[in-house]
Order: C-alpha cells, then structure tokens, then sequence
DNA sequence: AACACTCCCAACCGCTACCTC
DNA sequence: CGAGGTAGCGGTTGGGAGTGT
C-alpha cells in the first residue's frame, strides 16, 4: 500500500531490503498477481520464496509474495470482523503472551498475526485505555489502589465468556502447508525456534470443563495431559508431545477458572446492599496469580522436563507482568 | 460539493534465528 | 567455525475509505 508506484526506489542507506531492487514492484496487489501467486502455490505448495517470483512471474519479492500469501491469498484465512468471542481470546492470549503475535494468531483459526496485530492496535488496546487498563502490561494505568472501582468493567452481559467456540467448522483449518497459516506456529524459547502444531481450541474447551466437572486441578498442576492429544476423528489437533503448547493451554484454561471464579464472586457479591464494582475480567488472572508465586510453581512443576532455558523467554514475560 | 480529519489495515522495514556450505 | 542465504517475526507506515464540518 505504500508507495504504490511500480519501481521502488533503491534504498540510500546501505541496507537493501530484498524488494528495493530495480525493476521489483511494490505497492498493492492486483487481483492478477494474486491470482499467478496463488495459482502457481496451488501447483508447485509454498516454500523458496526467494525464487518464487521469478518462477511464478511476478514482479514482487520472496518477501512480498509470502506476506501477501500468508495474510490474504492462503484459503483458511478468516475474513471479517473479529467476533466477541475472539476478541476475548485474544484479551486473554495477549495478557499471557504479550506482543507474540504469531503465536497467538496460531491460537485463533483463520486469523493471521498481521490482522491480529492491526486488530490489537487499532481497536482493543484504546479499548483497554479506555477502561484505564494499560494494554501493554493489562494493569491499571492509574496505580492508586483506591482507584481500582474506577476501572472496573460491568460483567458480560452474557455472563461468563470462557473460551470460545471459535470455529464451527473443525475442518476448516487444517495441517497445510508451512507458514504462519500452516496450522503450526513458529515459536522461540530461549534462544530456540519451534514448531508448534496449532491447538484446536474446542479440544481444549471441552477438556478444560470436562476437568471443571471433574478435576480441573489437574491443569493448576499443568500436567502433560495424553487425553488432550487426540480427538475423536483421529486428528492430531494438539501436539501431545509439546509440551510448551500443554503448558500454554493450561495457563489459558487456568485464566478461564479465574474468570469464572471472579464471575462467581461477584455474582454472589451482587446481593442488596453490596455495590461492590465488578472483577475485570481482564485482570481476574493477574489477581489470582497475584505475586507470582502460583506462577512459579505452575512453571516449575509444567517445565520438569525440560530446560529451564526454553521457558526463560516466556517466564519472562510473565513475571513481567504478573 | 469540497475539504479536513480520522480510522483501518495491507504492505513494507529491520531485525533475528536457523540452515547450508 | 564463519559467512551468506533464507524464513519469519514484530514494529511501523501511509494510502484509501469513511465520517464530520
């Protein structure tokens, strides 16, 4: 979309970006490149972007045609809004992770990083300002524990929001090709890359309240769960050995408990008599990890087998925020 | 109708890690 | 082991659409 003309400018510095070669074009697509990238992936799969398009015909960089492919052209990309259940989820995911947007777009089928990101920048982070939450750390932005009613936000009216139903279709979003939309996602611990195979949320849903019922103490201890691995088609919708992704899912489900904790307590708290402001949702987990203590020990105990480097990233994090 | 302003999001940039030789 | 190439990530930009005056 930026500099729409046809021939980018060569660089002055001494950077060269890959698409700042004379002769490559910039700018927005034409449904005639969109429809030569696409059909020749369709033929040949993805991959050796940097001879993609000379191969394809395209006048574009490796650069430009992954992105174009991988934030539009790429079939189980989700177009339209963003939906409220998403929304939450990516609240949630985001209050967990930070600004890993690839690793929570690989958590919400059809969506991309990109539209992720843009969503975050330009709805939900003044959303959160808005009901004075800073959208970096998803803290009050006014530290005045006295203050705390002020921030507070009225319960959904829906009532509880756990995490949602996203995909009606579990077919839908499949094991592709690699990518960013491949149904895996990219993600470092430490100073390493993984592939992580994408969590099928209903899966998790459906187990984190099958827990509820039961024993959802279970994930509290985010114990390497083997019932999570399969489900009844037979596909591999969570990677069972990863348990990075297990983790991850427990800190996810164990922020649902929190919310439903809060949203019973303040559902018993909404007698006569008791006006007393509602939990955020938003920082029901911050709450209930408080000092990070529970996080130490969720952490410690979920990354027994594995090093302590491959966390440190994502420890980080949390104890940042938490 | 014309202009100004704001918002949205596709696309690009710079950086980093991994891979191959 | 180091260099060069490649892929992928998060941050940023800016044109177009929408809205207000």
């Amino acid at each position: 979309m930026r500099n729409p003309s046809s021939a980018s400018a060569v660089s002055s510095t001494s950077k060269t970006p890959c698409c700042s070669k004379v002769g490559l074009k910039r700018g927005p697509w034409t449904p005639e490149e969109d429809e030569l990238l696409s059909s020749y992936i369709r033929r040949e799969g993805v991959g050796r972007w940097r001879t993609l398009p000379k191969r394809a015909g395209l006048l574009r960089c490796g650069k430009s045609c992954r992105l174009r492919w991988v934030n539009y052209l790429r079939p189980c990309v989700k177009r339209g809004h963003i939906a409220p259940d998403e929304e939450d989820l990516i609240l949630r995911l985001h209050r967990l992770l930070g600004n890993r947007w690839s690793l929570i777009a690989g958590r919400i089928p059809g969506r991309t990083d990109n539209e992720i990101k843009n969503y975050w920048n330009t709805h939900l982070s003044k959303k959160l300002i808005s009901q004075g939450i800073d959208p970096r750390t998803h803290k009050p932005l006014n530290p005045n524990p006295n203050s705390l009613e002020d921030f507070h936000t009225p319960p959904p009216a829906s009532g509880l929001n756990p995490i949602p139903n996203l995909d009606p279709n579990p077919n839908s979003r499949g094991l592709q090709e690699t990518g960013v939309g491949d149904g895996a996602t990219t993600i470092y611990k430490g100073n390493k890359r993984f592939r992580e195979i994408n969590v099928n949320l209903d899966q998790d849903h459906s187990a984190a309240f099958e827990n509820s019922n039961g024993n959802w103490q279970k994930s509290e201890g985010f114990t390497i769960s083997s019932n999570l691995g399969n489900n009844e088609e037979g596909n591999i919708d969570y990677c069972t050995d990863d348990a990075f992704s297990s983790f991850l899912n427990s800190l996810i489900n164990l922020d649902v408990f929190g919310n439903q904790e809060q949203q019973q307590q303040y559902q018993r708290q909404q007698q006569p008599n008791h006006l007393i402001a509602p939990p955020d949702p938003l920082l029901n987990s911050a709450q209930t990890f408080g000092d990070g203590a529970l996080w130490e020990a969720a952490i410690t105990s979920s990354t027994a087998a594995f090093s302590h480097d491959e966390y440190k990233r994502f420890i980080d994090h949390v104890h940042k925020h938490f």
